[in-house]
DNA sequence: ATTAGAGATGTGATGATATAACAATCGAAA
DNA sequence: TTTCGATTGTTATATCATCACATCTCTAAT
């Protein structure tokens, strides 16, 4: 596997790896203008904008944390505008709620249909998506086993990133 | 198995099924009675109401929903008086917090240390609570993969229970 | 009995997150 | 160019959660 790669290939977390995350933002930025495209979506201006906010890292940020930075830049818009650009960017792919935290955060493996796998670290919000293959399945089983049909499933783990478990209290 | 067991023993969701939930009730208030007991803790009046309110069904209420039975009985309480309720209950097991609809559900296993995975139905809003170990476990497997230290975990699956499912829109 | 301290509750205010409603605008296509 | 659906702008409001501080209530020394 190439040290250098993508989001797309890599087989586990980029989020608390060490990264090239200019080459990471460029990549998704791409890819949702590509998905877009072929997809007939519209990647608006504050849509885009949006996704750029929160590709600038792989912290979560609550939609009054992406309305405030785009208040930074001159206007002062309102919450529908962030939820509204937020919602665009969940419902295709493009970035994922976190429920735990009320927040949100870009997708790393993007245009791919996923419900992952979050692990979110509790000290610096950074969030790892990993697929969700093995935890589905049993899911899966267990609802098939009660009568019950998922839609759509959360799965979050809170805990410590690798760098905010250096120093911590023991 | 015996058909009228109670919460404790059974194997899997007693929520989606029919059962004596009279005694599914008794049996959750005396649990928490009796492990408030041996464990030193108070179990204020305010607190059992709240819990007597969430057992009334498997329903997750919101907390302004606990708020209003509890008005409903007289004086017109604020809504701390609800939040230190359930956070109360919360920490020590004897309800759980269901982060995908900010929203608070008995617990049916109580008096385990467990992350439970639940059910969530999007039309009656009934959550079934089921054991996590396996889910668990993949979840500890993928984080040591990455680095990742995990404290708590959320596993909600959102969908229709089988009551829901009969004569819902293809 | 008295009293200090911890835990729990009562109460008003405020913070944080999210949506409703409707007008104005834009863009693709007829 | 007209039309219509999607998007955006804007005001207001709904919903969820916590802060701050006074009061009360147990308990356990003294
Ligand atoms: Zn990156
Ligand atoms: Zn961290
Ligand atoms: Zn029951
Ligand atoms: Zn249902």
């Amino acid at each position: 596997m190439d040290e250098a790669d993508g989001p797309r290939g890599s087989a586990g977390s980029v989020a608390f790896a060490p990264h090239d995350h200019a080459r990471c933002r460029r990549a998704a930025i791409e890819d949702a203008q590509a998905h877009c495209k072929t997809a007939g979506l519209r990647l608006t201006p504050v849509r885009e904008r949006v996704l750029e906010i929160l590709l600038e890292s792989h912290v979560a940020l609550g939609a009054y944390d992406v309305l405030r930075r785009l208040t930074d830049e001159g206007a002062v818009p309102q919450p529908p505008i962030a939820y509204r650009a937020l919602d665009f960017l969940v419902a295709h792919g493009f970035a994922h709620r976190i429920e735990k935290l009320n927040a949100y955060v870009a997708c790393t493996a993007p245009c791919e249909r996923h419900d992952p796998v979050f692990m979110i670290c509790r000290d610096c919000r950074a969030v790892a998506e990993l697929p969700s293959a093995p935890i589905a399945r049993d899911l899966e089983r267990e609802a098939a086993r009660i009568g019950f049909d998922i839609g759509r499933t959360v799965v979050e783990a809170e805990g410590l990133c690798p760098s905010c478990r250096v120093g911590e209290t023991a």
